[in-house]
DNA sequence: ATACAGTTTAACCAAATAGTTAAACCAAAG
DNA sequence: CTTTGGTTTAACTATTTGGTTAAACTGTAT
């Protein structure tokens, strides 16, 4: 007999997928149904037999995508190592992460700015990322001395800002840098390590 | 008589105003009519007599949302003045910029990625801001050893990314380290300084 | 053979929404 | 007073779109 699994999950997959390219080009609001069915290579009516409708889809488009950036950073936060190798290891892995899914920051931000209350919720169900014990950190060098004076905050402001934006802001850049997608992908490469060594740079005493 | 031209521009300037307010909150696909002419106080006809189509409003709003954050960039970017002052007069005039217009980063880059090339266009009409002066500034500190070796388009990258991504991730950042409206405000105060001096110091040999 | 899950087709409904129209209203200008 | 331009009202059209339905088809498992 044919795999049932992965019969449903080869359809439900092409649905999930589909979806997904549509929802983060265009938004919630911009998405249209049939587009989704359409790029999934079926019709309407088999869309809906799998899923009732377009919040529900959305939703698990969302989560998904909300969710894939949340776990590494944990992990991140918490790990045990000097804040340099921190700092290093955080940019490194989360400009991977971004360069793996160039377009998730967009649609999030995009999502959570038009509905704010609700679509956090969807992300988090109330339970924040640990940021207190990598805070705790930066709060202890600062205190010894080992780095400049800076609040944890900004610190996380401006590691994250420099990562992010770049993907957020990818077409502008590419046409005020006049970057070809090779371009692009060839400064974002450099900026792994750019990155670390700006903020490192910034915080030696 | 009552000023022709007054009471022309106070009605038009109302729809204006809330075709801005409806359209930044809600993007193109996401914003009706309706709204645009309950929040202006007037009705749907009316919003027809004075602006034919949909189009035709939002291309006026975005422009001037547009436009507004290109001209005082590049007067910066061409200023005769030393670079790390030319720095902390960037920083500290495009966050007060953002400061007076915090949603229009995030509504301008999310119009630009749903349809880059007509966007675009639709932004400059073809004319590049002029960033060749400062990339030049930048590339001859580095040839003198004034500042640490980086290139022109990551050290614009990285003063752009810290200015703006925390006015586009405004509605997480609050949550994840629990700030309200006042705080976010502050912290915004405080970081028109640090992130000058967080590129000065990282530039810094 | 038949039963059944997945799938297609094609038509359809209902709601939302952009945009139109015509008639009436009103206040100010001449 | 009359005209006129901005304005409202209210109904209407056309289109898009999310969602439904029923019937027929297909392959596979039993």
């Amino acid at each position: 007999m044919v795999d049932e699994l992965n019969k449903d999950q080869s359809t439900e997959q092409k649905i999930l997928t589909a979806a997904k390219a549509v929802f983060i080009e265009q938004g919630l609001a911009g998405a249209r149904m049939q587009d989704i069915a359409d790029k999934a290579g079926i019709n309407k009516a088999l869309l809906h037999y799998y899923f009732r409708n377009k919040e529900k889809l959305f939703d698990m488009v969302f989560a998904e995508a909300a969710a894939k950036f949340m776990p590494r950073i944990s992990m991140l936060f918490e790990a045990d190592v000097p804040l340099f190798d921190k700092i290093r290891l955080f940019v490194d892995n989360y400009m991977n992460l971004l360069t793996e899914n160039p377009f998730i920051p967009i649609f999030v931000l995009n999502e959570v700015h038009k509905n704010p209350e609700e679509v956090i919720m969807k992300i988090w169900g109330g339970r924040m990322p640990p940021i207190n014990e990598f805070a705790a950190q930066i709060h202890r060098e600062v205190a010894a001395g080992t780095i400049k004076p800076i609040k944890p905050i900004h610190l996380m402001l401006n590691m994250i800002s420099m990562c992010i934006f770049p993907f957020v802001g990818r077409p502008i850049i590419t046409t005020v840098f006049n970057l070809g997608e090779h371009g692009f992908n060839a400064m974002i490469e450099e900026r792994k390590q750019q990155v670390a060594d700006f903020v490192i740079d910034a915080l030696r005493p």
